[in-house]
Order: C-alpha cells, then structure tokens, then sequence
DNA sequence: TCCTAAGCGAGACGGTACGTCTTGTCTTCCA
DNA sequence: TGGAAGACAAGACGTACCGTCTCGCTTAGGA
C-alpha cells in the first residue's frame, strides 16, 4: 500500500506559485489595473499561453492569491474571536508578515468581489455573537460594519505609512478607538 | 460692452455635460472599469471621436465629473467645519440629494488619486486645528484619519442600502460612534 | 447637382490595392499556405488589424484575387469564342501580361474553389455548343473536360519555363495538340 | 546465425499502419490542410506525442503515403512501358483498386513536391525513348508534358464521377484522344 | 521465469498565429 | 468652422495548434 500520489506533476505546482509570485510584485510595482497577462507570464518566467492552461484571466490568478491570503487570516483569528484586542493585535502581526499578499488586497478592493463578501459575512457573523442594545441610537448593523471596514482601513494606512507602530500598540489603539466605542454604543454587555 | 463671454458655444457644454451624465449613469450600470469610450459617446449621444475633443481620456473625464463633486462638498462644508455633528448631517444631506455622482466618486476610489488627497488634505486640516493630547495612546494621525475615512464608508454603506435612516440619524450615529471617541481619546478639547 | 461620390475614402482602395500586390508577391515568393496575416500586412505596409476590417481571411483576400483575374479572362474570351485557335493565342497573350496574377491562380488551385467552379462552368458551356458523335469512342464530357484542364496545363507548363515560345506558337501547339483531335474525335462538325 | 531482425517490434508497424490510414480517410473527408495533428492522432487511435516518435511532420507522413502509392505505380508501369494503351489500361486498373490513396495523391498535388518531381521524371524518360520530329510545330518537351498531365487529369476526373467507364475504355479513349495525336504530331515513329 | 529496454498514453510546456476588441490619431465630409 | 463618421496603427486578449519534454505503464524478448 503506497502513499497518495495527489500531485502528478510538480511543475504545475511551480508555475501556478511563479505565477502567483509574479502577480503580487507586479500589482506592488506597477498597479494590478496596468498589469498584462504577458508581462505577468513574462515575469513568471512561463510562456504566455501557458498562463492560461493555469488561470482563465487576469482575476482569475487574482482570485486565487486574494483567496489564500483571506483564508489565511480566517485560520488566524478563528480560535481568539472572543479576545477582541487579542484578534487583532494577531491581525496586524500577520499582516506584518505578509504585508505583500495584503497590500495586494486592499489594493484590489474594487476588482474582486471577494473582500466586500467576507465584510457581509463578518459583519454577519458578528451580529450573531453580540446582543444588540434596543434602546441604542445606532443600529447594530452599523456598528458592526463600522468595526470590520475602519479597521482594515487602519490597517491600509498603517502599511501606507510602513507600519510605525507595533501590532501590539496597534491592538490597542483600534480597541480603544473602535471597538470598545461600537461595543458599548450599540450592544449590551461584554 | 458686452457680458462676460466666457462659454463661446453652446454645444461644447452640452456635449461635455452629455458625456459626464453618461459617465455616471454607465458607472453606476456596469462599474467604471467594464466601460469603453465607444459605450460612453454612443450614450452621450456623440461621436466617437469627438469624445477625444473634449477629453484625452477616459479617466479625465472621470476627474471633471469628482472634481466637481468633490468641489460641492468642499463649498458645503467650509463655514460649519467647527460643528462637527451639523457639518455631518449637512453632508449626508448633500449626498442623499446627489446620489448618483457621490457613488461615482465611491467606487472609483482606487482608480482616481482625487480622494486619497482629499483624504490627506482633510487630516492636515483637523490635525492643524485640533490639538493633539501627549499622553494619549493614539496617534493623532492616526485619529484624523480615522475620523474621516470611517464617515466615508458609512455614506458608502448607507447610499448601498437605500439610505435607510434620515440625514440627521447618520449625523447623530456618526458623532457618537466616530468622532466623539477620536476627539476624546487623540485630543485634548473640543 | 454633383457627380456621385461612389468611394468616400482614397485610403480604402489604397489599402486594398496594397494588400492585393503584396498577396500576389508573397505568394509568388513563399507559397500561399507559408503566409500569415502578419507576413501580409506588414508587406503591404498597413496594421496588422486593419487586414481584417477589409477581409475577413487570407482565403477571403485570395478570393479577390482571383475573381478579378478570372473575370479578365472570361471578358477577354467572351468575344472570339468560336475561332478557338485565336481564343487560345489571346489567352496566352493575357497571361503574359498578368503573368503573376496567374501564376498566383495556377498556385492555389487547391486552396480556392474558383476554379474548378469555372471548369465546370467551361465544360458546360462548350458542351452546349458543340454538337456530339453519337458514334464516338470518346464521351463529349470528357472531351471537353479535356480540352479546358489541357490547357491550363499548357499554361503552368509556359510559365513555369519563363515562357520559352510566343503566344501564337502556343495557340498553334494547343490547336493542334488538343482542340483539333479533341473536335475531330468527339464531336460532328465545327 | 539469426534471420534479420529488422522490425523489432510489431506495436511499431500496426501505429504506422494505423496512422497512415486515418491520413487517407480524413484527406478524403475533411481535405488534407484542414487536419491536425490531434485529428489524426485520435482517429489512428493512439497518443498525440506519440505521433512524433514516427514521423517529424504532417507532411512527413504525407510524403509516406504518397511514396508507397507512387512506388506501386512505377512497378506496375514499369514491365509494358513499350505498349501505351496496355499501360494506360492497367493504371486505370490499379487507380481502381486503390481509389483512396490515389484520391489523396491527386488533391495533395500541391502540398508535396512528389508529383511534380515524377512528373519531370517520366517527362525525361519518355524523351529519351522516343524520336522527336525535329520538322514538328510542337516541341517534343511539350508533347511529353502533356501526355502525362493529360493522364492524371483524367484519372482525377474519372474519380470524381465515381468511375463511369471501364478501365479499358478509359485506356482507348486516353490513348485516342492524348497518345495517338502526340505522338503522331511531335515525333517520328511508333 | 524474471528483467531490462522499448513503445506507448498522458499531458505540461514554450512558442506562434489567429481573429477580436479597444485606444487614441488622423482625415474627409457636411451643416 | 466644428462636429460626425470612420479609417487607421498599435497592441492586448483568449484560443488553437505545433513540436518538445518528462513521467509512468505496459509489454516484448533475451538472460
């Protein structure tokens, strides 16, 4: 009885990462909008036609890389949704080590459909957790997505500015500055 | 003597206010990366080629019709800006009322450098007119900049759900949940 | 009142033109299969692009060719088809003045379906005319499939040998060779 | 001492044979530059690649083809060369007996030099045996051209009609209509 | 009987040509 | 004279095919 031979062929494996490598520099150099399909392969060092075997378009690579880097941070802050500095002090460390792939995703913000998703979904999920505050003056709806976009806005102007503060300052900074606000402004307890 | 000649033809207004008004009814159909020169002077009503006496390109087009937007804005909220809960409900009013170029504006954020500026500017202003508390924890930049960014996405939020509650609602939410926190917290007055 | 503008634009008929002469050349130079829609264009000193807003295909480019070459001959013929020995002497006489174009026909006999179209069409129309031997060995229908493919061969067998013998040496030959035995075997009279 | 064992193996000869097959069909049925590579690989029934472990080209396994078709030619023709409407008989024979290939042969005549080449071959044989009329209007270079031409011509046409006639019709029509007259006009005896 | 070399299927890959689409420039014609 | 119409060069797109290559499998033929 042999082990599981999933992948075949190695090299697809290298020319999908090569290609997923050459996407980020490229989108941090020169704009994902400006990028063509032969500068990406050219960069990948693959053949043009090859890009297609791998990826239907240009959106299609960047599904994938935006669908890794989001996946990622979900694994991340799974465990810990119940710490909330914690959660995101744990955020910006990530986004500290792999401030390529996030750069990438937030600057796409308009071209894939995928992030405003996972703000609906978050802001879901968020809804479910917290007991809303029925004499509040602000709906909880907008409370929880006041929390989930400022601070990705945060963390946009934090790799802008080249990360000047330490996750853990920054933790504390979008606590005292967001959630703590929207917790006691808009739900009930915690 | 006569009046002021400033617009010698007619047509040239028509034609450049055709083609803003396609601009921002083809964003809104079909988002503003999806659309072609041809898409836009065949809805203004003009020929193709014509479009390029008016405008070098698609995106100077776009920065006409968010210059003058955001030119509005600026106008509204230039002699209320130490009432921060009025200058918010003026300016939720003023987006209910032009909805349309405002969504424009909002999502083509990543493709025009117009916001992010405004954005920059705006901070400075605070900065320059608040004062920075020294042993606060947060960063009055940072605080600025949040304050701004965070409206922004709830007049995103709100124009994307059919402006669920009155300008005046937005602007009491907007004070307590953004801006009476980064005040309070960055700041050491009003 | 003003003479009809048929042809709005010069540049339309100068593209056409150029591309045709560029076709006819390259063919002669490489084959018609060896070209590319690049090879041409770039012959011809016009976009890539632009071939195609004339003709949909390099076959389709092929078409016009040939049409025209092959109307020359039957306008060229019409008039003097029943003294075959002077047809033939004009037709060789025609072909060397459009040698190329018709080395260009002869080329491509496998490419294009014009010209067994017009075989077809030829035997048809001697058959109408001539009159049948009840008697023959010989069946009127192939005789005068003979007497036209004959010919052609005649032609390519002149050209290819740069054309050794005058046109009237080559009516004579082709009378001779072909038309008499032909008529004399399978036919009644003149 | 061992027979010779030149084919070592069997598979070799059955992917040849398969192959040479499936060119003969899909030439018939969809015309030889319309096929690839793939096309003929699938029907033969094996691998894509594997075709290229027999032959470099398309056109190489064109050429296969059309050697064993003419080869089998040369032999039959080569016993009764001395007697014209005997050999003329029996090739219509054999065209008979082999339609496919021959049907292949006649419709690549411009795709391979093959034909051509046994075309100036059998020209220059046919020279050498007969006597030219040095008093003849029609070059014995001519005379010998057409014959052979002529031949194929009707061969082609006698396929294309689905073989109307007997081979030995065929054979004394060939021989009235194309032996006899070229003979008789453009050199000395028999 | 085993084992070693070969044929073979499968399919990734680089490369080239295709025909389409869009951009921005230019010219010609018309009101 | 300004605008409509549209030809044009340039170049990206996504598709199809070519010929090369590598990987394992099967299979034949000699030890």
């Amino acid at each position: 009885m042999s082990a599981i031979p999933i992948l075949t062929d190695k090299r697809i494996n290298n020319t999908r990462r090569a290609l997923t490598n050459a996407l980020i520099a490229l989108t941090l150099e020169k704009g994902y909008d400006a990028l063509t399909v032969r500068d990406i392969s050219e960069r990948a060092g693959i053949g043009y036609a090859t890009f297609f075997r791998h990826f239907s378009d240009k959106d299609s690579l960047l599904t994938e890389v935006l669908e890794g880097t989001l996946g990622e941070f979900l694994e991340l802050i799974q465990p810990v949704l119940n710490d909330p500095e914690r959660t995101v002090t744990l955020v910006f460390e990530h986004v500290k080590q792999n401030s390529d792939p996030v750069r990438v995703l937030l600057r796409t913000r308009n071209v894939s459909p995928l992030l405003p998703r996972i703000f609906a979904f978050s802001s879901q999920a968020m809804l479910e957790t917290l007991k809303p505050n029925p004499k509040s003056l602000i709906p909880p709806e907008i409370a929880a997505h006041h929390m989930i976009v400022s601070i990705l806005e945060l963390i946009e102007w934090w790799l802008e500015h080249e990360m000047p503060y330490p996750p853990e300052h920054m933790g504390k900074i979008v606590n005292a500055l967001i959630m703590q606000p929207a917790r006691k402004l808009a739900f009930l307890e915690r």
